[in-house]
DNA sequence: AGTAAACTACCCCTAAAGTAGTAGTTATTA
DNA sequence: TAATAACTACTACTTTAGGGGTAGTTTACT
């Protein structure tokens, strides 16, 4: 099963799995909402699951599909190597985590190893699973510790905002914002709101 | 001609193009620097370019092969309907700029009508042409006002660095770092470092 | 020779950011 | 009931940022 909301890439895909004599493509999806609809009915022993997408994303997916106690292998599609990306996809169990520009070959042969129960990764990664497993993590899924206000007051930041607007916005003292972006600084393992801005953009947390 | 560092994409792309009997891509390319190597053999009528690459960026590339008076249509093919790139993309010389995520009908269709001379446009992108036109816009292509010293005085930002530590990476004084980014900032329209990190993120200013 | 842009450096000043510690309230959970 | 986490608020302090102006040097282009 292919799920990417570019259907030039399911394309691309489908007919190369086609050239496969014994893989086949029984069903497409262009979102994550189509695809856990499809999956009621469609079973597929592997799922491409893209990362990016509109609407909920490919991690969201996937923890929707784990959730459903569907048994497919899946296997992440993409285009970005973030760290924290690959750490949650494979914390809510993906089977791999295969990077789109890869040759098309290798995404082949990386199929058939993962339909084997293999756990394939693209080479690209390996240095950030080392990192991981040595719990060098600069970034060990830090976000999820972020309490609420912590990432409202992280949002604004990204925005440009100072403390006294952010307290503003609100109500609460300029005071209290300063707890909370030391706090935040902190958890992040960051230095200053410039920082944190940039690690918020990099890391897209949705405004 | 078909210019992608993604195999993937290209191959589905030529594949539908090969479904179209007008239609043929003589030659491919998987970076921008490849391209221009291979367009002095290949002579298409038309070239399909992805913005984001390694190496020289599809801006890039397209800047060369005007330089290079090559007479090929160019059409911009990309994720990103950012505001900045379609501006700089049409001021470059592109005969069109469409994005990745259009149906694939859509963009056959789109292929003929640049053939024929038309600039073609996703249709998610005609706001912003508009407001572009009307003068209003948010980044009227400032980036490249920017000197030398403030760029890389915009890169540091980004990496959270402080204007002493600016400083003396470069050796020069603080207060020189202060004057490079008060005009920076003026020149961006921006009012604080956060937002200028933001934004040099967002614009994916190589670091 | 003259002009303009870029880079450098300084002054003065205000505002904003960040650090550290204390502490009260509420809600949840063990 | 006791403990914990989250949110709030304060004081006090140091550092950093940012705005304004002036001005010297070099380089490049008229």
């Amino acid at each position: 099963m292919l799920v990417d909301d570019h259907p030039l890439l399911r394309k691309g895909l489908s007919q190369l799995i086609s050239l496969e004599d014994d893989l086949e493509v029984i069903c497409e999806a262009s979102s994550g909402e189509e695809a856990i609809a499809t999956l009621t009915h469609c079973k597929p022993d592997l799922i491409l699951l893209d990362l990016e997408m509109k609407g909920i994303n490919g991690l969201e997916t996937l923890s929707e599909i784990r959730k459903l106690n569907i048994q497919s292998k899946v296997i992440m599609l993409t285009v970005s190597d973030n760290e924290t990306d690959v750490l949650q996809a494979l914390k809510f169990g993906a089977d791999g985590y295969l990077l789109k520009d890869a040759e098309p070959e290798e995404i082949i042969s990386q199929l058939y190893k993962a339909l084997g129960g293999e756990l394939v990764l693209s080479p690209a990664l390996n240095q950030i699973i080392a990192r991981s497993i040595q719990g060098t993590m600069s970034t060990p899924t830090i976000f999820e510790k972020l309490t609420k206000r912590e990432v409202e007051v992280l949002k604004l930041i990204t925005q440009g905002a100072s403390n006294k607007v952010i307290g503003r916005t609100f109500s609460i003292t300029e005071a209290t914002v300063k707890v909370h972006v030391k706090n935040l600084l902190k958890k992040l393992n960051l230095r200053s709101r410039v920082e944190a801005a940039v690690w918020a953009v990099e890391n897209k947390i949705t405004l």
